[in-house]
DNA sequence: GGTTTGCGA
DNA sequence: TGCATTCGCAAACCA
């Protein structure tokens, strides 16, 4: 038989500790509507933690029903010195029974009695019952409901942390049973209950006197043996008070419930309901977190079955009927789609599933002229891996509408998965299972040979989308993103489709020169660094090198990592002067990095047919709205120390006689600031042509205006500009650029007295996080900041730097996608290509006759993408490989 | 699969 | 007091 768990819970007494607990943050939460929030938003965090930490099968909430109860009947006074409850409590009180019922849990209230009778009423029947109970408090007097099968859990001063209660426990640390508590009450009294007890006795004296006579009955049974003439005479006089008290005092175990047991199961929450009272609340962190509230128990929808068709070459006609919007699905199995088998597709409309494992239908006319019509819209997941993987069939897919994958990480960019199902089920979708239930995962994932499983999965997802179109394209608009959607995010997914399928020329036999001459400087290396340690050893080994170098040789470790000395360059460099055999390491380190990251990987993925790399843009995986690049990642090429620019030098334009044209903003992200912060010194800095890093290094080291700034100096207010943007502290800039941290203080400190409005912006943006949960960019890309309030120094902290970070990131990456839309346009007039984005640069292929027109055109759209209130600069280079374009 | 390291903006 | 600049990808090592 399966195991009853109960859990009760004092909703007013919760409520007001939770109100009491944010109460210095009273004016931070409040909803649109200017409701306060606190109590609200406490009261959900304590539900979260009691129902991981007990998992319910039944719960309820009790709360009191108004002010008289057949305690006041009893003595008029009770509770009589209580203030009246704060109206931004008793405001939100309505809203925490609504929460309730969103989460599906019971609240009930008794005429004349007060939460505890409810409590202890329940409590007792549970423990007849068999139940394990858990009751949830912030009384302390709740104690004596403990029992061996009811657990009390009292909160301490915020509202999840709780002590719990068990007969034992009581007994270690009063010496008294539960029931006894009772009588210890009676005989102190309760100052905010405002019953008086017996004068003079307090919690010491009361507790002893239980302990040694049971009760208090039994105390006045034994009078005479009371030890303490004053004691006696103060018990004598203050005994109708002790009986009233002990009445006062004890919980109805008895109350005439109009409910019982069976009304307090628990089945999970009402996942539609609840989301829209978080919306109305405002409670963006909980939103966010509700797809991971795995530990409740979830109501597992019976999937509904669902009807589909098989297409054959005989049966294409049927798609005919299909118009206005359909809904299209194309399987590959690997997540690479430039090389993936294509497994098969579904395509349909309105209840009406089509499947097929045999992709080559698509070309045929029936389908082929529904995706390539540009009237009729296209509903997907993941539009640009479909474009890629049509492509390949010779389709032109056209008006993709609704895109479920892109839409869902503009929605919310932290539940970015690439799986259908886990993304359908973020949205509260949970008629299909995830790919790795249906594939498998690792080296197990395959298609299933079962028509049935696999066509049905097909077809699920197809329904999927459609069925999500409405309520995800709402909310888009909602969050006002509409635009950022169909104006910038849909088109960029067409046009990185085009890049990664042109891809760029990259020369297997410059890398193949190049590895050979590496592997012999590594071979040299590798002997120079045996022969100074002694020993050999493997060196790219850093639990081995470590050894070596603090054991063996003794130098200083300077910093330690989890698992051993660390021995990255920032702490190699610092060893430098102790022994040779750390430059020569240090040397290894870029040497290899060269080989095996970019000689060796670049040569892996150079496609044997056409002789280019093909990357991937990911387009919802970053937090920001970056682009990120993989398989391989052509956004890291290096560029700084020469050696490995060199590597830049088998990158090559397809045709000989074209040129690699690249050009890039120059400083995009401190203009951005500049212009969402309207600070006017950094402004007219920009306006005026200035050199930023110099400018900053003029004010905050206080140079005249006839000083000459030395590139030290300039290096100095470079990094501090840096570290603005990035959300700076003095620790950080002291160990970037190597000085004291109190200097770095000062830098800071002077930086935000030269530019005061990028001051008050870190402000604004961090309150604004705090407030809404969440932080934008110009084009209104969002993201969430969950632990913008959190308790935690440290993830509260990366929430502060991120908000500040995330709109001048994020907002640099809008520009840019900007330019790329208008690029492309502007391309179609010329041979040159675009091939590359990497965040602040275009790179493109074109002849060499084409030069000359692009280095107007390409400035020209990328600086007038959006209008700032700073000019964009960009700059070009060009020439026969992406090395010499420089 | 996690850790350390290092490449880019 | 603590902590201590953002966003990424990929390699080698090691359990």
């Amino acid at each position: 038989m399966a195991e009853k768990r109960l859990l009760l819970i004092d909703g007013n007494s919760i409520a007001f500790r939770a109100f009491y607990a944010l109460y210095k943050s009273l004016d931070r939460f409040t909803n649109a509507e200017g409701l306060h929030t606190t109590a609200i938003y406490g009261f959900n965090t304590m539900l979260d933690t009691m129902l991981a930490k007990v998992n319910p099968t039944n719960a309820l909430v009790a709360f009191d029903a108004g002010k008289t109860t057949f305690r006041t009947e009893m003595f008029s006074d009770y509770k009589g010195q209580r203030d009246k409850t704060a109206s931004e409590l008793s405001e939100q009180l309505p809203f925490i029974h609504d929460l309730l019922a969103a989460r599906g849990i019971q609240s009930y209230e008794l005429k004349d009695y007060e939460a505890d009778d409810i409590i202890g009423t329940l409590a007792c029947q549970a423990d007849q019952a068999g139940y394990t109970t858990t009751i949830v408090t912030g009384d302390r007097d709740l104690k004596q409901l403990a029992t061996d099968q009811t657990t009390v859990a009292v909160s301490k001063r915020g509202v999840t942390e709780v002590d719990l209660f068990n007969p034992v426990k009581i007994h270690e640390t009063m010496g008294i049973t539960p029931i006894q508590i009772i009588d210890v009450k009676a005989l102190q009294g309760d100052a905010s209950d405002n019953y008086p007890g017996v004068e003079k006795v307090g919690p010491k004296t009361a507790q002893t006197l239980i302990q040694d006579y049971g009760s208090v009955e039994g105390v006045y049974d034994h009078l005479d043996e009371v030890s303490g003439k004053k004691l006696k005479e103060h018990l004598i006089s203050g005994k109708e008070n002790a009986l009233l008290g002990k009445k006062l005092a004890t919980i109805i175990r008895d109350a005439p419930l109009t409910i019982g047991l069976e009304d307090t199961k628990y089945d999970g929450i009402h996942r539609e309901e609840l989301i829209a009272f978080y919306e109305k609340m405002n409670f963006q962190s909980f939103l966010n977190r509700m797809p991971m509230t795995d530990g409740e128990p979830k109501p597992v929808a019976e999937s509904e079955a669902i009807k589909y068709t098989e297409l054959t070459e005989d049966n294409l006609d049927q798609l005919g009927d299909l118009s206005g919007t359909v809904d299209f699905y194309l399987e590959m199995i690997d997540e690479n789609y430039h090389t993936s088998a294509i497994n098969g597709f579904a395509i349909g409309q309105d209840g009406h599933w089509f499947v097929s494992r045999n992709a080559s239908l698509i070309k045929r006319q029936e389908i082929r002229g529904l995706l390539e019509n540009s009237e009729v819209k296209k509903d997907v997941f993941d539009a640009k891996r479909t474009y890629v993987g049509l492509r390949r069939l010779g389709v032109d897919l056209k008006n993709v509408d609704f895109d479920l994958l892109l839409v869902s990480y503009l929605l919310n960019t932290n539940d970015n998965s690439n799986d259908l199902g886990k993304v359908a089920k973020e949205h509260g979708y949970q008629q299909i299972p995830t790919d790795e239930a249906v594939y498998g995962r690792g080296a197990k994932r395959e298609i299933p040979m079962d028509d049935l499983v696999f066509f049905e999965h097909l077809a699920r997802k197809l329904k999927a989308v459609a069925d999500l179109r409405k309520q995800l394209l709402n909310e888009l608009d909602r969050h006002e993103q509409t635009r950022l959607y169909y104006d910038i995010e849909l088109p960029i997914a067409v046009i990185l489709a085009q890049m990664e399928i042109e891809g760029i020329t990259v020369q297997a036999e410059t890398l193949e020169a190049m590895g050979s001459k590496l592997s012999e400087r590594i071979a040299e290396l590798e002997q120079v660094i045996y022969q100074e340690a002694g020993e050999e050893f493997n060196i790219g080994s850093p639990k081995q090198l470590g050894h070596i170098l603090f054991e063996q040789m003794g130098l200083t470790p300077l910093k330690k990592t989890k698992t051993g000395y660390s021995t990255s360059v920032d702490v190699l460099e610092q060893l430098a002067a102790e022994a040779p055999i750390v430059e020569n390491i240090l040397k290894y380190r870029q040497i290899t990095k060269i080989q095996h990251t970019y000689v060796e990987g670049l040569l892996k993925v150079i496609s044997p047919t056409d002789h280019k790399v093909h990357t991937r843009y990911l387009q919802t995986l970053t937090q920001t709205g970056r682009l990120s690049s993989v398989d391989p990642n052509l956004q890291n090429i290096p560029v700084r120390s020469d050696e490995g620019r060199q590597i830049r030098q088998a990158f090559v334009p397809r045709h000989k006689g074209w040129k690699i044209f690249s050009s890039d903003y120059s400083q995009i992200e401190l203009r951005v600031l500049a212009s969402i912060s309207h600070d006017q010194n950094m402004q007219d800095a920009f306006k005026n042509g200035e050199d930023i890093h110099a400018a900053t290094a003029r004010r905050i080291f206080g140079l005249s205006s006839n000083d000459e700034v030395t590139p030290d100096l300039r290096r100095q207010a470079k990094a501090v500009n840096f570290g603005i943007v990035y959300g700076i502290s003095d620790y950080g800039l002291s160990k970037n650029i190597g000085i004291s941290r109190k200097d770095a203080r000062t830098f800071i400190d002077k930086y935000f007295a030269e530019y005061p409005d990028v001051k008050k912006y870190t402000e604004d943006v961090v309150k604004a996080a705090e407030e809404t949960g969440y932080v934008e960019t110009i084009a209104h890309r969002r993201r969430y900041l969950p632990d913008i309030n959190s308790k935690n120094f440290n993830k509260r902290s990366f929430a502060e730097r991120t908000a500040m970070n995330t709109p001048i990131q994020g907002s640099a990456a809008d520009i840019i996608k900007i330019a790329m839309i208008h690029m492309q346009e502007a391309l179609k007039d010329y041979q040159a290509t675009m091939l590359l984005q990497v965040h602040d640069e275009l790179i493109f292929e074109a002849p060499e006759e084409e030069i000359s027109q692009l280095e107007k055109l390409v400035p020209s759209i990328m600086d007038s993408a959006v209008h700032l209130d700073v000019p964009l600069k960009v700059e070009s280079h060009y020439g026969d490989t992406w090395y010499d374009a420089k």
